[in-house]
DNA sequence: TTATTATTGTGTCATATTGACACAAAGAAA
DNA sequence: TTTCTTTGTGTCAATATGACACAATAATAA
């Protein structure tokens, strides 16, 4: 198989690792590569071009690795312990042959790692290309995740651990929802992220009050009970709103 | 003059720069050393070491550059642009004498660094040591800078949006206030930061009531009025209210 | 010694926001 | 038509916020 990458054009010792959430059946996901030969797990993760920016590096390492596009993604931490790069990790890599002895001095050096996280509308992903070194894609629920190589445990819990900072004062759900969704759906979002139940008259009235959703003039058809009225975000003001915060102490 | 450093020894392409803010005199400060035989300013930075993890290579290379310890150093961003690394930048540190031709090699990788931020207090820097890149530190307003090396002044202002995105739900002035302050000092830090006049009365009403001071039985004495009470930061209260952040939308 | 002045400590009040809760309307199934 | 469950809307008390007044205090000037 043709080599993925020329080490010779990569920045030496940096990679980037993408953390990609997903929302479906009241749960939060994460999309992760099945290695081959192996039967650990990894993020989409991949290096950085010599002559590329590191933004960017994410963004197409997620597109090679996983068919993903037009993905915003947030870069959150830095991960540069030496204990995360594993003595004998390479070698490894080169006996199970996930990968061609003469990468094998690649693997060897010690590495930082760059984290990005996204949230995504779950049904976005296409069936992923399998690559060099992943079999399949697939979604996990972050509460049974299967087990992870080197670090990634890591990087997840940290990634997470962003995402509900996060959601104490900034919106959330564009991206993370399907364009047009109903208020018990958002609801569901923030009580899965939060994992506490809210009041739901309350919580419709502080959303609104947020002035970031749309009401359209339709309904969620072919539910069991009343049809709910479908919301979208208001792209700008969603914007404003990420750019100064929901609300503020001061 | 010694090396200051072994490349061999450090992880290629990876730097580190620490943005140190001070309050004096109602105003913000940044750290800043000089470069010798050369009109520009840096932050202090310096590379990481292959066996060393990053958080301590940067603790490592503030204490270095300037004779500040046990800081609490705070990650913020990766720059990561390829047009950060200036064409030309490692030649002219050679044809200005700044660095020794064997180090020419070094300063011609593209670098990453990695952003931290501290906030300490402005007596707490000692005479700092000149080293083998800068004649000397100096304390700037962050309203007048002069003019900075590559792209530090961006690093310092991401550090600042950083650092005012924080204000907005999390505890700040301890590390950056003397142990004991006063309400009017307290008040002063945050109009600074926010850049705006506050209610002197409603401030302390707020403040108080997020329970992470605790109120002395002294008073700053020597001012032209009333002695104002001295107040010092509860480190548990404070450390929890850091944790979970002191207002939250939910 | 006393008055002046600027600043600090403490409070009040009207208004806005929040948390807890009730009830009617709508859709599917019995 | 009745029943069951979910959605839409509203009320009300408790709490938090913003705007403001007044007394106490410390240095200085008269």
């Amino acid at each position: 198989m043709e080599l993925p990458f020329q080490p010779s054009q990569c920045q030496p010792g940096l990679s980037v690792d993408c953390v990609i959430f997903g929302f479906h059946e009241n749960e939060l996901k994460v999309l992760l590569l099945k290695l081959l030969h192996n039967r650990e797990w990894a993020l989409p993760g991949g290096f950085v071009m010599l002559d590329e920016d590191l933004d960017r590096a994410a963004v197409r390492v997620l597109r090679e690795r996983t068919g993903l596009k037009r993905i915003f993604l947030r870069q959150f931490h830095a991960f540069g312990e030496v204990s995360r790069n594993l003595p004998g990790h390479a070698d490894k890599l080169v006996r199970t042959q996930a990968i061609h002895p003469s990468l094998q001095a690649w693997f060897e050096q010690r590495f930082i790692t760059i984290g990005f996280y996204a949230l995504v509308e779950y049904s976005q992903v296409e069936e992923p290309h399998p690559d060099y070194f992943s079999e399949f894609c697939r979604w996990y629920s972050i509460r049974e995740l299967p087990p992870l190589m080197l670090d990634h445990q890591r990087i997840v819990s940290k990634a997470l651990e962003t995402l509900r900072l996060q959601l104490k004062y900034q919106p959330i759900g564009l991206n993370l929802l399907p364009e047009r969704f109903t208020m018990p759906e958002l609801q569901a979002l923030y009580e899965t992220l939060l994992e506490k139940k809210l009041d739901r008259r309350n919580f419709q009235r502080k959303m609104l009050s947020y002035d970031i959703l749309v009401k359209t003039d339709e309904f969620r058809q072919g539910g069991a009970h009343k049809a709910p009225v479908l919301y979208a975000f208001d792209p700008d003001r969603y914007q404003q709103a990420l750019q100064h915060g929901l609300n503020s102490i001061w």
